[in-house]
DNA sequence: TGGCAGGTTGACGATCGCCTGACGGCGCCC
DNA sequence: GGGCGCCGTCAGGCGATCGTCAACCTGCCA
């Protein structure tokens, strides 16, 4: 069952939307504030997330901006009175990943939901991921570079994913730790190069281009 | 650079959405008829496509069934006249990714085509500050500027993070040391110039105006 | 035109972040 | 209960990055 977040202080509106949600399955959550509903989105795991533009307490884009620069991927649908195109590239540039303007159908804001919904699934439902010459298999935790076939252990793979689903990308130590470890970094420990280079160990090999790259100060990055 | 498929029949139509597309840096092409569209969208790789709902030779929500059915997960943008809610939800239930009505405006066209691909991509953590031709990723600590990429070193990068902040400012030592370094300024070092000199360095090349001014006896400043 | 204050430059040593190899612990399977 | 596979920790080493210094340049003022 997807759980989805409506930070939104009006409680009739929410309560509008709340039930149209239920309505196709989902398990919708409330917070009337935007600071609890920024505390909430990071804390609690949801599918995605309506968020009103105009909160009292502070802006309805700051929150999708805090969101996204906390590396959450949880899709947010931007609910606003204000029409102005403008207004909607803001709002789409700001992180939203969808806008819809007020008054609306509550029939679409459930579709947009549920695509929002469908697209991170089927993005996270795939079981081989590739990139170049390079592909993992989730379920054996074997990779393929070149055609030479590379057993991972599965930390190895978990880590590996991470990479092949940001490809092109720096990745923290910070981020990796939250996703690949679930818990927040601990500057006290080199779990995260020891892993790494067992990764490189196994995937590069002479006559191939480096594919784990240390961006120093910063973090990895996979790559060409 | 991202690759956009532009499947409309209407010949005007799609010239304007490639050039507004070109214009924020997209490589956009053009597919006159459904068949040849679902055709290269099937075979040409592409990040995003903007799907024309009412084509001469089939349904454009045939084509978004179609694609997805065979399992390519290219987002799609539909862009249709019709604009009943009911025609909406019909659209992104068939596997729509985002739904705009004509008329429309080109900015915000562009922008949910960069939410379609931002998304895929999911660089979510992204956070980037931009002035004039410069911009700096301050996760990978890499500036660009007039399209060059430019790789800092994490003090560079922090340095010019903060005078991307305050542009077209003058920022004094003491301002520069305590946001910086974190500390109190000490009139007996260099620090400052010996970095800024680093800036310059790989931010000038020849051909581009200054863009960090020596503000004498006063700091330094961001501008034109 | 010479002195001075402030800014720029290049060189160099210190420091820090990252890499590496080895080791000990834990859980699983035989 | 012993062996093995996987994981996390640690200490040593190395090179990139940073901070310091001294010499040099530049613009302002007398």
């Amino acid at each position: 069952m997807a759980k989805v977040l409506i930070i939104e202080d009006d409680d009739a509106t929410a309560a509008e939307i709340a039930r149209a949600l239920n309505q196709r399955g989902f398990e919708p959550e409330h917070a009337s504030t935007g600071e609890d509903g920024l505390e909430r989105a990071v804390t609690g795991r949801f599918d995605a997330i309506t968020l009103d533009r105009m909160l009292p307490d502070m802006d309805g884009l700051a929150i999708a901006e805090a969101l996204k620069a906390r590396g959450l991927d949880t899709p947010v649908l931007v609910i606003s009175a204000l029409n102005d195109v403008d207004e909607r590239v803001r709002g789409l540039r700001a992180g939203g990943d969808d806008y819809l303007t007020k008054p609306f159908a509550l029939e679409e804001m459930v579709a947009r939901v549920e695509v929002l919904i469908r697209r991170r699934q089927s993005d996270s439902g795939r079981l081989v991921l590739r990139y170049k010459d390079l592909e993992l298999d989730l379920v054996s935790h074997t990779a393929r570079r070149a055609g030479r076939e590379i057993r991972l252990f599965p930390k190895e793979s978990k880590l590996l994913e991470f990479f092949l689903r940001h490809p092109e990308q720096v990745l923290t130590r910070t981020l990796i730790f939250q996703t690949v470890w679930g818990y927040g970094f601990d500057p006290g420990t080199n779990l995260i190069d020891v892993h790494i280079r067992g990764l490189r160990q196994k995937l590069e090999a002479p006559g191939l281009p480096t594919i784990l790259h240390t961006e120093r100060g910063a973090g990895y990055r996979l790559s060409c």
